[in-house]
DNA sequence: GTGAAAGCGCTAACAG
DNA sequence: CTGTTAGCGCTTTCAC
């Protein structure tokens, strides 16, 4: 049977096909009330002829829950939004939740815009996803729904925000270099201006300092988050004279230029220079040669932890406030091999 | 003032501080009817004053039409849907209208739910979206709402697919391979189960044949979408004896691996050899030394052009039926200057 | 067990 | 010009 919009079946339709009163067959259909088996097969069969399905619209507005969450990128989406939603998805299927996206494309009024859109909609939460842990304006407080920010720092302390650790990603890197026998460690990585760059750098100030082993160059290596200055950056550390059998990259992209340049002047990896970066991005560990070891920031957990925390809070469980680190993992693959030496 | 959830401002509200009845206070809000402009202004101000934002359900439910449409992935979202969500939103959120997306992560049953779910949602409208060009199962007819498939093509003639244009786009990259001098052109690319492949290859083969001139080794090299593949196959065509003075990969993961092997083997790109790609995905035109020309699939243009269609659908007007293919664009590169011979 | 009635928040139709 | 009424589709008391 073709139906059009406008005319779908309605529990009144199976009600009166099924001969009984709407109320009831709500009951049936919902397995809530005292009801004969046999009327509630027979509304089931109805529904069933007929093609019912609920209007969850009309439930909602009775309900006063949409069972859907609004997610709100803040500089419009990209490769690290996708692990984000993909574990956010994963945690909110699982609650029967939906999700509305909004892209903020990195526009204050088009965010503003869409947030009353969505708050208009009676979405039941809000994911707000960026892509830098730069603090960014918090959405405010006083919102009727619960806002989890998942890879994004409101500047509010009263929110929730969840992000990956960036020291304590550093330190698995350095820890594994020291591990595979390096002693003499630099840091290659992106602009000073971005937190995560500052974070990863003083992470990796930290273990080496723990351990008791110097940075190469005594300060770390800043530029792009790009191959091309991965390349730059290992040729400026061979024309240093300075010695050194480990990097470590603040970017898959970075490590993946070193990776190059290294192999260009003849210098081999892993055996004489250890190589970790930061991402676990598959075309760039997968790609460079050999395969790169890297620092997984376990976005998809990210996603889901924001998710179910969410959750949990729409259930009605107050959200803590901050920000909350989740740990990032190591990846070795062939590009820190033990050291021979 | 801060409002939990479930005690939101209600138009009721407005209209009682406004002392009008709720009928009035509407009317007022939405600029419709006959109404003194001094009675508009007090409805305002007290909408105003209560922090009153639309219960768009409400209005959905009375409205028949949610201003809403699903967003289905096939296969998981990545960096295909980017692109298409990116268009797609655009165009509709000039429509005013939100988005409800679904993953399908290439599950038939995950995927009948979410369809399910969306049209429980009473959504005005669907967008299918994939990433590869292959066929793939029809939603179905019957469905209440227009169905527009973007990046993936139905099985059923009497829905509207819209892709890009495989042959088209290979044509692109061999006459321009041709312009720029080179005559004896090879063609590297992924499996040949894909279509995608098998369309690029007959575009080339095409191309080819209309300027009188050969393919080189007689065949495309089949083989995976990924650089080490690229590497693999240009060693292999080394070997081969052939002469070549073009290559023309399937696309960008190939061609950058090609160039790595190439370089590495002391042939000159784009001197020696000219090189196309497809997709223009930065991360790889960008790190392919030199820069890649390359065959842009337009999928923001793609997500644009579904949504649009889709919207003109919601108004009423009926879907075409059937494949649409959208043309590619060729972005030239460093790896095609002109040839000197 | 089942039905009738009320109401979620909004808008459209019709009176006045 | 403004108020009243009815109804979108569903669920939830509360009678019977």
């Amino acid at each position: 049977m073709v139906r059009g919009r406008g005319n779908a079946v309605t529990i009144n339709d199976v009600a009166r096909l099924a001969g009984v009163s709407p109320g009831t067959a709500s009951k049936a259909l919902n397995g809530r009330g005292q009801l004969r088996s046999e009327t509630r097969r027979r509304v089931v069969a109805a529904a069933e002829q007929l093609g019912f399905h609920t209007n969850l619209l009309a439930r909602s507005l009775q309900e006063g829950r949409t069972y859907t969450v609004g997610v709100l990128t803040t500089d419009s989406f990209g490769r690290f939004t996708i692990p984000i939603m993909l574990g956010a998805e994963d945690a909110l299927a699982a609650g029967q939740m939906s999700v509305l996206l909004c892209d903020g494309r990195g526009d204050r009024i088009r965010e503003q815009h869409y947030l009353r859109t969505l708050l208009g909609r009676r979405v039941d939460g809000l994911i707000v996803t960026g892509r830098t842990t730069d603090p960014r304006p918090s959405l405010g407080r006083d919102l009727p729904v619960p806002v989890v920010y998942a890879l994004a720092r409101s500047d509010d302390p009263d929110d929730l925000s969840m992000l990956h650790d960036d020291q304590q990603g550093a330190g698995l890197a350095i820890r594994h270099l020291l591990a595979t026998g390096r002693r003499r460690i630099a840091h290659v990585t992106g602009p000073e201006r971005h937190l995560a760059a500052r974070d990863r750098a003083a992470g990796t100030v930290a273990a080496l300092a723990a351990a008791g082993e110097p940075l190469i160059l005594d300060q770390p290596l800043w530029g792009e988050w790009s191959e091309r200055w991965g390349r730059q950056a290992a040729t400026i550390l061979m024309r240093s004279g300075a010695e050194f059998d480990g990097i470590f990259c603040g970017s898959d992209q970075i490590a993946r230029g070193v990776a190059d340049a290294l192999r260009e002047a003849g210098r081999r990896v892993p055996e004489e220079v250890g190589l970790v970066g930061v991402d676990n991005w598959e075309v760039m560990v997968e790609g460079c040669r050999p395969p790169l070891t890297t620092v997984d920031l376990n976005l998809t957990e990210l996603g889901h932890a924001a998710a179910s925390k969410l959750l949990r809070a729409i259930e009605g469980h107050p959200l803590e406030k901050g920000v909350q680190l989740l740990p990032c993992r190591l990846v070795t693959r062939h590009s820190t091999e033990m050291s021979p030496l």
